[in-house]
DNA sequence: ATATTTGTTAACCATTTGGTTAAACTTTAT
DNA sequence: ATAAAGTTTAACCAAATGGTTAACAAATAT
């Protein structure tokens, strides 16, 4: 009868039962069933909804990259002049992951078990190009505005920096022997921390 | 007595291979008759050898785990100073990756999807502890030979600038548009620069 | 030589798993 | 009201999968 109004859609609920056991257990490890029984509904279900697990998989895989690649552009493209890039997406970055601290573990987990579906992301999507980045560093260096260092170096190096302490999150905790709690305060220091450490480095 | 005058030992054939497809597909992706095929051994003879999936897994995991852990105990206690430290851990651990690409991936996954195995680690081994390494950068900064930074903070961007680059190549490859030789190039640059980007980081 | 232990294999087996079917129930259109 | 379309479920199913069994082969000990 009513049952509609307050109800939230099991297409939706689906999706979000999916995005969770997809993200701790991966496309192998995850089951339907386990799926259906966290969205409350028939397992049957999923494929009305969702034809199959790959496609399933594929839906959640889609949104969480798209939630990944956005914040990576606006390193590469955004008119923001290299400190203020790096400082901002320092800390948008991991003020963003430590709300969903299994999204790029999710998302490298999935791209290195087939690595063609990089081809794909890129092909597909207006696909953020290092082009302008390029530029912005050459020009940086040959004012001496910062060292000498080349682009794909820093890139990589700032990605390192932010996105590592979330994928090792894990194996750093047991290292520096931390709990859960102590690590979040880490990485809120890591706000700030990241940006000083990477300009410290290259400012002239 | 036991002497295989055999080439190989199955049992040896059986670990290599396992080795390889749970590098590749992780504990749940992986199939004990893909294990059996690539050793071309008969499927029984794995659970002959080792009584299951979970304990084989545990075997190769365990071999994995214990060619990271040492190296990276090399920056935790050694009596390097710090700029040496930093300098050959980047050069040895990024020289060794670059032939076992696939193995800081596979730790972190299976960290990841099962993080009480840290704690199993951390008890059973004489587990390398930070104690050696904040005195060190204590008394580093102190007698003004580096800036003042964390020893958590500079341990998490050692190991991220180094790891990170093997776990996430694929989405690295993609966004700075190379194909596989372009980027082992780019990671043997990083034998030095890595070093160079944090020294000049934290040098006054 | 032969008994015994160790290594290896093919044939099975029980369970799990992704996926299908057909019927029932709800909502929407006529 | 009633038909049509959309949604949900229980009961199935075939294939895949981890694991077992029992017989056979090779090495080792007596």
């Amino acid at each position: 009868m009513m049952t509609k109004t307050k109800d939230i859609s099991a297409e939706e609920k689906i999706l979000t039962a999916a995005r969770h056991v997809f993200e701790n257990k991966g496309m192998s490890g995850a089951r339907m069933q386990e799926i259906a029984d966290e969205a409350k509904i028939n397992k049957s279900l999923l494929h009305y909804y969702y034809r199959s697990k790959q496609k399933l998989f594929e839906a959640v895989f889609k949104t969480a990259f798209n939630k990944l690649a956005p914040q990576i552009n606006t390193i590469l493209n955004s008119d923001q002049n290299i400190c203020e890039k790096i400082r901002n997406f320092s800390k948008n970055y991991t003020t963003f992951m430590i709300k969903h601290p299994y999204l790029p573990n999710f998302i490298l987990q999935e791209l290195n078990r087939n690595p063609e579906f990089v081809k794909k992301l890129i092909s597909i999507k207006t696909f953020p190009s290092m082009e302008n980045f390029q530029n912005q560093i050459r020009e940086a260096v040959s004012e001496k505005k910062i060292r000498q260092i080349e682009a794909e170096q820093l890139f990589i190096n700032i990605l390192s920096l932010n996105i590592f302490p979330f994928v090792a999150a894990p194996l750093i905790k047991g290292f520096i022997n931390v709990n859960d709690k102590q690590y979040i305060s880490i990485l809120e220091t890591r706000k700030t921390e990241i940006a000083d450490f990477i300009i410290q480095s290259i400012k002239i």
